[in-house]
DNA sequence: TCCTATAGTTAGATTATCTAATTACATTGA
DNA sequence: TCAATGTAATTAGATAATCTAACTATAGGA
């Protein structure tokens, strides 16, 4: 008998892909009454959908050696480099999380030079912090393939149905920024 | 002078909020020629909304003290029960994670009583996972608001809407789980 | 000048991951 | 039959992103 091929990462056995329909019946029965299934239908794949979107994205920037989050906070502070002052709480603020992350994140970015961060002289409490040129170069480097990695996310919708589904899409997420007091 | 209501959070100086544009400008500057720049303006909306839409959910489940990690785990088994063998090796295949982190998962449900571990006695390297009777009432317990949350996310979008995007997500979702090699 | 508020950081915790090492059991093949 | 190898699960130890609470320094009003 030939020796199966070493498995690297899992068991032989597997558990059953289910699919959707489990999960659909299971809500026909724990949904409460006044829950429209159709919409939980759609909000849930939604969700599932927004799992594997997160993961396509972190995949992607794994490369650079960075994560989503610090990304996120590196744009920020590019598209705010002309303002006077950036404080870590108005970063925190602006990110929905709370000062004591901002700390984290600035000093990994710091230790590798991507931001600096600046005594403000008019409030000796408060820090200045930008994107420093390597930052900015880091940030041209990946943006590329950050921007075709999300367009692939859509490319095999046609035309018309990536009209009407970005109309869509601004609305649900004007509410829910709205829902969650966050939004750029 | 009247005092200031004291700030429980952040600070009084704020970022100002920019919008999409400035992305949508970067985005022009900086995407590579051949990304199509509307479907990569659809694609980061349809990350953005994925964050927010993770972030309304985490904050629904943290009234029961679970997060979405363990619920899925447990709707997992749950779907699973009447399976002779469901072990951690198969979990973290189905889950796309190390069976190590499976372990960590179990050994948190397992304190709270939510899952059984049981020896398998055909195989003494493997061990059955199950949800305990106190796991499906918390499940119980959950669903209705979990699928409440789901729809709310929907709510504002009109039949006809729903039905169109119900079709695009399905695609992409699908298309997404085949890339990732991921999937329910 | 003293009190209190604010900005930032530090300390210490939790959650969810990972890789590598370890333990125990199973299987194969000389 | 038993030694070598493979597989399942766990443990040990790491990292990332978050939190709360405590601390330090500065600012500013009464």
């Amino acid at each position: 008998m030939k020796r199966k091929p070493a498995k690297e990462y899992t068991t032989e056995q597997q558990l059953p892909r289910l699919g959707t329909s489990p999960y659909l019946k299971l809500m026909e029965r724990t949904a409460s009454s006044d829950t429209n299934l159709n919409s939980a239908h759609l909000g849930l794949i939604m969700l599932w959908l927004g799992d594997n979107i997160l993961d396509m994205v972190d995949i992607d920037l794994a490369a650079f050696d960075i994560t989503e989050s610090k990304l996120d906070l590196l744009l920020l502070l590019s598209l705010h480099a002309d303002q006077e002052l950036v404080t870590p709480s108005s970063i925190a603020d602006r990110l929905g999380i709370r000062r004591s992350s901002v700390t984290s994140l600035l000093i990994w970015l710091e230790k590798r030079n991507l931001i600096v961060r600046e005594p403000y002289a008019k409030d000796g409490r408060m820090t200045h912090v930008r994107i420093s040129a390597e930052g900015s170069t880091l940030v041209n480097q990946i943006l590329p393939t950050f921007w075709s990695t999300c367009a692939s996310l859509v490319d095999e919708l046609d035309k018309e149905e990536q009209a009407v589904f970005q109309k869509v899409l601004v609305k649900l997420n004007a509410s829910l920024e709205k829902r969650l007091g966050s939004g750029r």
